[in-house]
DNA sequence: AAGCCGTGGCA
DNA sequence: TTGCCAAGGCT
């Protein structure tokens, strides 16, 4: 049984001092970020963050905001433009999802992003991470935002480990719940910062410990930072699989305005069965749609 | 619940 | 070069 926040050699209290006052000096100054933080900003955010750097992020969100300010005006929009948009960022279908997501909130929440963890959950696209995170960076809510960062952050510092296993268990929510100040703001305060500790400092190769706010109570520098010791993570190919032929198409039908024809999509790839696979995939995903003339492009 | 779903930077 | 990694969600 690992020793939860109270019976740590630093307790819940001073941590989330030190994690808050650092957060304060060493904040990356975001656009989604701020004082007025607009709701739809960190939703957008958030489903363009998941699994993506913020770097890669960053010109995507700006154009995505000033083209479409509010949910009502992405619901107004086609789906493809949507998709478009999207660019590179990966995963188009995080853009199938925010366009349905922003009907959705258009349709039942009065065109405004609904601060309620279950009525955000229940939006397409939205999972338990993303749902915490809009309802505790939007909202100042108190609720425990476990990514793949605080998972790291948490591990290390109060259990001791390397990394956290390979997927957000129930014990990590905890945990991390534990840790939280009971005052919503305070906590959603330390949220942030946990994942900005993660981001910056507690990071998965080359941690930078010597400036760490928690170097001096961290379980996992006490115990002189021992290597993982769990499952081995498997790390997807990409090189040849679905994925990237997926990619290859979805890029000829972003870069044409007008719909391509078939002959257009199967110069991106040699094998015709995995091709027509993929193809088939994009089809049914509705990342594409074919037209009365047989032509492809992006949905309507 | 294990596998699928993009993309690109970096060591 | 190849593998690892990046604010997950869905089935």
């Amino acid at each position: 049984m690992p020793r939860n926040a109270t019976q740590s050699a630093i307790g819940a209290h001073l941590l989330a001092e030190r994690i808050i006052d650092w957060y304060d000096v060493n904040a990356r100054d975001l656009p989604w970020r701020g004082v007025d933080v607009d709701p739809w900003a960190v939703m957008v955010s958030e489903f363009m963050l998941q699994q993506t750097p913020v770097n890669r992020v960053l010109p995507v969100f700006e154009a995505w905001m000033v083209k479409w300010p509010a949910p009502a005006d992405l619901a107004a929009e086609s789906v493809g433009e949507a998709v478009r948009m999207w660019g590179k960022l990966g995963y188009p279908r995080r853009a199938l999802r925010l366009h349905a997501a922003a009907g959705a909130i258009v349709a039942d929440h009065g065109g405004v992003v609904p601060r309620d963890v279950d009525d955000l959950k229940a939006l397409p696209g939205v999972g338990d991470y993303t749902a915490a995170a809009i309802a505790s960076f939007a909202y100042g809510q108190r609720i425990a935002v476990v990514d793949t960062n605080v998972r790291r952050v948490v591990h290390r510092a109060v259990l001791g480990a390397a990394e956290a296993g390979q997927s957000t268990t129930k014990a990590d929510f905890a945990l991390t719940d534990s840790l939280l100040p009971s005052t919503p703001q305070r906590a959603a305060r330390m949220s942030i910062g946990l994942m900005e500790l993660g981001a910056l400092l507690c990071t998965a190769t080359n941690p930078v410990c010597e400036r760490c706010p928690l170097r001096t109570d961290c379980a996992w520098v006490a115990a002189g930072r021992p290597a993982y010791d769990g499952k081995p993570k498997r790390v997807q190919k990409f090189a040849g699989t679905d994925r990237q032929v997926r990619g290859l198409l979805m890029d000829v039908l972003r870069d044409n305005e007008r719909a391509v024809t078939k002959a257009d999509l199967d110069v991106v790839w040699q094998d015709a069965d995995q091709r027509e696979r993929a193809l088939d995939g994009l089809l049914r995903d509705g990342l594409a749609v074919i037209d009365e003339n047989g032509l492809f492009a992006l949905p309507d």
